[in-house]
DNA sequence: CTTTAATAAAGAATTTATTCTTTATTTGTT
DNA sequence: AACAAATAAAGAATAAATTCTTTATTAAAG
């Protein structure tokens, strides 16, 4: 029978689902370090204290089946977490600004999945030209645009200072890439069809301190 | 009049509204930079892309009130927003782990205003002890137990290792502390009560390379 | 072989967040 | 002084996300 709209499959995880997909993959990871095979809903709930029925509804988006009684398969599900996140293809990332968070970042690629694969860093300091952090070359900037054109990169990573960021972002636009990871505070002026990933870590900070006031509040 | 349930004023700001008020924040301080008195809704949403009536919403939540046909005040809006936020109080926090990450968020408090002051930061790494950076100087781990007995910090951020993650979050428990900012994958195991603010930027990756593929798709 | 308990999956209901609409206020203009 | 335009604010409608409920499947126990 033919697929009527109301019962569309395959429909997109929503974006707070997919936020919390790395937080499974990580723990799944660990459960599969352990030797354990099988684990339930309930039992991912409990360890990452959260709602067993939406752990339920988030993997069914990455087209996992469980078992009833049983639970998932480890394996099983891990392959469909990266599989959906796309872990499995390669996503070359150049980064720009190699500073105390680019460093961080490098550094962080190799021990944890990001899904990304940061092939080389660029920055203004010759002090820093020349290193390798976390397995990643620091190259003059300039380099950029003669080694954007050999290779066929998408993802930028920009760690510049704040007032830098304008500038450079439009660089990478004319070295063909077409989406940023934006760790800056600046909002980026791009043309239509850039992907811009703004991430603010301040955004955590300010829901601690409430959470915190809250509480004491109720003292 | 007595206010009744359903005009109850001051209701709390939901996480998303509040997860946004540090992007306010930071692109107002910039547009006083540069002599703006006065903005509106429809002029902050166009610079940050977003839904103007969002933007009232939002900012709403602070208390803060604007004039038709002139829209808000930049300095009573700042001001009302840091207000929100917590940022006139002084949020002391410890820092454990000064590696990467952690190095570079010290180095991040000093530009940006994070709501929080790092008073220490602690490691076990010789090499780094007596090191100070971003203004903060780093203890040898042991001694978080004799300074929190004096001073009376309530918020740790987290960056040691995921191994090592458990065990010291034990330990800021026993010196008092009260909200963990939690930068390592690992689901902590606390007591009721305890508040932990976990960070992952591996959120934010799984959003842009979604994007990415999305937009893929379409060409 | 039947029954029971656990659980995934699907669906419904609720809650929450965003977007749209209307109203009222304020300033500048005629 | 009356009018027009811009905009904040409040309210309504829509959309989205989460939580609750029911169903059906499976494996284990009797
Ligand atoms: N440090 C943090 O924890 C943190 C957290 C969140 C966001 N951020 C933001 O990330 C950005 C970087 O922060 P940071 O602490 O790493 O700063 P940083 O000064 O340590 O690093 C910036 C690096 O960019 C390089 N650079 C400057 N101009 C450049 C250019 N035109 N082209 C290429 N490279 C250039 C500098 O040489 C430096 O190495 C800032 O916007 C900051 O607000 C930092
Ligand atoms: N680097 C990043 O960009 C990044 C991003 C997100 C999350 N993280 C997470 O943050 C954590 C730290 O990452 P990093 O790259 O800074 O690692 P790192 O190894 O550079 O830093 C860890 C620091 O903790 C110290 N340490 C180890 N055991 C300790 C203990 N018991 N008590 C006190 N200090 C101790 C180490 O000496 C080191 O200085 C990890 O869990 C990582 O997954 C890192």
């Amino acid at each position: 029978m033919e697929e009527t709209g109301k019962y569309k499959k395959g429909r997109q995880a929503p974006e707070p689902t997919l936020k919390r997909l790395p937080g499974y993959l990580y723990y799944l990871e660990q459960v599969r370090e352990d030797g354990i095979l099988n684990i339930s809903a309930p039992t991912i709930g409990k360890d990452l204290s959260c709602d067993p029925t939406q752990v339920v509804k988030d993997l069914a988006f990455t087209g996992v089946k469980g078992k009833p009684r049983v639970g998932y398969n480890v394996y099983e599900l891990i392959h469909s977490l990266e599989e959906y996140m796309g872990h499995n293809q390669v996503n070359e990332a150049f980064l720009i600004g190699a500073g105390n968070l680019g460093s961080a970042l490098m550094a962080y690629q190799q021990e944890q999945a990001l899904g990304l694969r940061i092939i080389a860093a660029f920055d203004i300091d010759k002090k820093k030209i020349g290193e390798n952090i976390g397995g990643v070359h620091i190259l003059e900037y300039s380099k950029l645009f003669s080694l954007s054109g050999r290779l066929n990169v998408k993802i930028a990573i920009l760690t510049t200072p704040n007032q830098a960021a304008q500038e450079v972002a439009e660089d990478l636009i004319n070295c063909g890439i077409k989406a940023i990871w934006n760790f800056t505070s600046v909002n980026l002026n791009l043309p239509e069809g850039i992907i811009v990933q703004n991430t603010s870590i301040g955004s955590y900070a300010a829901v601690l301190l409430r959470r915190l006031n809250d509480a004491g509040n109720n003292l």
